[in-house]
DNA sequence: TTGAAAGCGCTACCAC
DNA sequence: GTGGTAGCGCTTTCAA
């Protein structure tokens, strides 16, 4: 682990010199290929490997790219989606010359970002992944710091780039296919609307309610906990209405399957006597005996997508934040179909 | 992103004691109060954040460690298995006050460690992690790095620090198993010696066997390919012998599945007419029906181990490299008994 | 062709 | 109590 110097007084020369031609810098071709040998060779032998720190230090750039997670690795990690997450920023950013850095949240903090006053100038650009919440005080912090950041999500403070998937046309979608199939009773079933993306596909349910000229009610919309339990809660809700609805969109994920439970539990069947479609169709703890529609994302694909903004933005090649959504798509399953009588449509209409 | 020298000259002071106010140094009592509190808002006010570049090189210490992975983020990350290390390392580290830098093997490399060049002055000390093969060039190269390292596995150049499974109790504690059984025909299903902790398994299995006085036939060992294939190609050997063992040890978990169908195929009941254990529990895909007594450890384990001893290196309580086993432990199935019949035994005996 | 020197932003030692 | 200054290891501009 010899330094430039030592390399340079063992050759009898500059350092300026020993630098330029170890980093094949322009100037390097006017250095004589008698001294240009002797470097190189030096170098080698006494196992030359320059100080990154140092070099960047001096550059003005890391080559380096931070990713930073709103939730514990081991929470991350654990779950075989949101680690592909990881997986394809690592991939790529590596494929273009960066090394990663990683930094989580810790302790009590759950779902808020990390202070990330320790990466400032460690890095070139940043990778904010994870559930955002509105209240989130971090995030608004990193406005005015001067390197690029994508967050992947949504912040109403934040200024930067943004990348996340398209809810709102997934929830458009989800919901425009039951209609599509004649259903004009349709339960959503949701978390809190305060995170962006829950409150995207809310939007997207009701954009495609209002084009047909539907105006959901109240007590069609259930918000619920994250998890099994709470989508059970909120399906037996559903169910025990008055008028229970003909179909069911679960828009988040976690959901479904408590859901799909109390459903069974109802001894109803799907999709004959009630539709199913669920958002996020990477639960690989969905029961097989049925296929379930969904709307269809990746996390790879995400980090995909996320990566490349970042890149661009390092690069130069996009000057102003922005922001992109991921497409998503509707595949369809066996858990859709025709409402079971049409009787159902004219009970509504009369009580309008 | 103000500098420290921006806040001097705003505050009307020098570089030097904004520093000692802003880092708390110990000479931070001596400096007035009043400048303390100007110092320490203006900095808030102009949006101080240090450069952590640059006080690492002035600390000489960056305060990050390196994981570098001898395959791909997608290989590692996709199993839920070996992603635990990752979280491990990631959750300590972190508590720690490092961050980490991430580092893997990419394009056709598979399996070889990637050149860290582009780590070093990056971090404090390296941790290597993934399968480590004896004809791996780069590992070698560490050995000059004056950061420590520490090598997941094993490589008969490395002079570095080493933690590992303890393999040789592993397959010490499998045998003996089988042995206090009554087995004294006992297989070893493993793959190719070269990797230590092939080589190592072996030697366990091996070491039980002297202590009880018996000579492992040649043909009770079977080298085969890593995998279901592998397993079973290798089970149905075993079985075809003349003297069929009473009791198989596939002592790499990736071909248990394999070996386990080679002997149901064979119309064998477990442990009725044979005995099956496998080394590594953690495999996700081993049959539900059967208990399998295996030989376990866990990957997180592994990855806090590794990481202490980083952390003891770096903090200076190690001095020189050391080697560290992790414990495993025998967990009793169904899936071993006594063999067959005694008479087994006594034509072993016969022929020898 | 080669080298001196400034500087990246910060720390730490030493003098005032 | 406060400030000057010498680095940390490297890059880069400008002279020689």
């Amino acid at each position: 682990m010899a330094t430039l110097k030592e390399i340079a007084q063992k050759v009898g020369v500059s350092v300026s010199v020993a630098s330029k031609v170890l980093n094949n810098s322009r100037t390097n071709a006017r250095v004589s290929d008698s001294l240009k040998q002797k470097i190189l060779e030096t170098a080698k032998e006494m196992g030359y490997r320059p100080h990154q720190l140092a070099r960047a230090l001096a550059k003005g750039k890391t080559y380096n790219i931070g990713i930073v997670f709103s939730y514990p690795p081991h929470i991350f990690l654990r779950d075989l989606s949101s680690s592909q997450i990881v997986a394809a920023v690592w991939d790529k950013v590596n494929k273009a010359g960066y090394s990663i850095f990683l930094k989580s949240a810790r302790g009590k903090k759950l779902g808020y970002f990390p202070p990330i006053d320790d990466l400032i100038g460690k890095v070139d650009g940043l990778l904010a992944i994870g559930p955002v919440r509105e209240d989130d005080e971090e995030v608004p912090r990193w406005n005015d710091l001067k390197i690029p950041i994508v967050l992947v999500g949504n912040h109403p403070k934040f200024k930067g780039s943004v990348v996340d998937v398209d809810n709102e046309l997934g929830g458009y979608l989800a919901t425009k296919h039951l209609l599509a199939l004649g259903h004009r009773r349709i339960g959503l079933i949701t978390i809190s609307l305060e995170p962006s993306y829950a409150r995207e596909r809310y939007n997207g349910y009701l954009r495609a309610l209002k084009e047909r000229g539907l105006q959901p009610k109240e007590e069609w919309v259930q918000i619920t906990e994250i998890g099994d339990e709470g989508g059970y809660k909120a399906a037996k809700k559903l169910l025990s209405l008055q008028e229970p609805p003909s179909a069911i969109f679960v828009s988040v994920g976690v959901c479904a399957r408590g859901a799909l439970e109390a459903i069974k539990g109802a001894g109803l069947d799907v999709p004959k006597d009630i539709s199913f479609i669920a958002f996020d169709r990477f639960m690989e703890n969905f029961p097989k005996d049925i296929q379930i529609t969904t709307v269809d994302w990746s996390f790879y694909k995400l980090g995909l997508l996320s990566t490349a903004v970042l890149l661009r933005l390092l690069n130069g090649e996009l000057k102003a934040p922005v922001e992109r959504r991921l497409p998503v798509r509707l595949i369809q399953g066996s858990s859709t179909g025709k409402p079971k009588e049409k009787m159902a449509r004219k009970e509504v209409k009369n009580n309008e």
